[in-house]
DNA sequence: TGTGACCCAAACGTCATACTTAATCGCGTT
DNA sequence: AACGCGATTAAGTATGACGTTTGGGTCACA
């Protein structure tokens, strides 16, 4: 991703903050600063900075005369990719899931109808190559081909709907296209009807037929839930 | 918000955040941190934890021998409130209220076809009781107290929705409503029907009717879109 | 003239230390 | 019991030194 190869900064942060997200301090516990610097062997500066790190995700609060608090879940900047990232690492990952999975329903089938609005030549042949990559590589163990595909696939409709927010969504659909496959489905095709909903996305957005595309992309986003149980409960 | 009182920090963060989203440092702009030092009077330490927080955004990178680079916005955590409050306050201000609402149009129908499901009866009494206010206060320059009830009642159904990441959503459609108020409408009295369409979602909630909750607030975020001519350019 | 290796300096990264500030705790007074 | 005041504590800031990386310039050689 960024420069975070190694160093101490890096590494400290790598293993406060999934050790947060993941609940290991509950909600309200204090860790201070001179404690930090002898666990992780490292200076004040380096601790000082993480923890302002950590503070601009709302995952801890630094006050004077009292140390470092970490805050409860209903703060964290759920949407910052590394705070879904680690929770994705942690115990929370079904939760997450859930959560990122819903969050797809709602924003994926929109951003499929904007797309059918706006989406460029180039970016309509690249939905339609990788719709018929997926057809091509759903039977017969290709799962990591058929993977790459859905996900380039997802982004190229998020990133053609013209919207900014939509666009960075990219990253979060990969991470649970990703995991669905190495979790779920690791040892079946791809369900034939999903499949054959990707083709007919990218041909509706090729017309600019935008209710179709949306439509059909709400069907596909239903078959993601159906797989996660997230119905009536 | 947090304790960004005052402080050379976020005196600092307060100055070059809107700066770097507004656009003043072009992508691929370098900053060298003594010469911040110089610039706002501080040290390396405070200097240093700012270039920190930014980095965490992706508003820069810091690179050695080169300097603090400013990213290009495709990069930028466009979801961070603090991202998106700089922007607000900046040139970007339309488009990014263009952004959050075609998101809020994606979002918060689902929200509510959610909330009909788990909402708690005392999430529906809350509902019903803002819907009532924003009806009660709809005529007569009562702007004000409208908007309080106006952003309560979605702060509601995006709480009830059960998802945590819907949920954290409630800020950003606060300063989305509090935006079109201080300059959309300012003078004219709000929209019946929206008002008739809101107590009509917190009826439809009440009696658990997902599609009809759905299908209402889709019609709310049609006609936010409809303000901000977000339509068939 | 072009290309390659090599060296150097620039800027960030880390550490150590001293000093400042503010909030909490506890004591004593009212 | 309520209130106020000072001592204490841990974060906030400043500064100086040193390490590390790396971009670019120089020089030798083909």
């Amino acid at each position: 991703m960024a420069n975070h190869g190694q160093g101490p900064h890096a590494r400290v942060l790598e293993s406060l903050g999934p050790a947060i997200t993941a609940g290991a301090y509950p909600p309200g516990s204090v860790l201070r600063t001179d404690e930090l610097e002898q666990r992780f062997q490292v200076s004040r500066t380096v601790v000082r900075e993480v923890i302002r790190v950590l503070e601009s995700m709302h995952l801890v609060s630094s006050r004077r005369r009292v140390g470092v608090t970490v805050l409860p879940p209903e703060e964290w900047n759920v949407y910052d990719p590394q705070v879904i990232r680690w929770r994705l690492a942690g115990p929370d990952r079904p939760r997450q899931l859930r959560s990122l999975t819903v969050l797809r329903s709602a924003v994926e089938p929109v951003a499929a109808g904007l797309a059918a609005r706006r989406a460029t030549p180039e970016q309509c042949a690249e939905l339609t190559e990788h719709a018929l990559g997926m057809v091509a590589t759903s039977r017969g163990q290709q799962l990591d081909a058929y993977l790459l595909h859905d996900i380039a696939f997802h982004r190229v409709v998020l990133r053609a709907s013209g919207n900014e927010m939509f666009a960075r969504l990219g990253d979060v659909v990969a991470e649970v296209l990703t995991g669905r496959t190495r979790h779920q489905v690791m040892f079946t095709d791809p369900d034939p009807a999903a499949v054959t909903l990707h083709v007919q996305v990218a041909e509706a957005v090729r017309l600019h037929d935008a209710e179709r595309a949306e439509a059909l992309t709400r069907e596909i986003a239903t078959g993601a839930m159906a797989e996660l149980d997230i119905l009536a409960p």
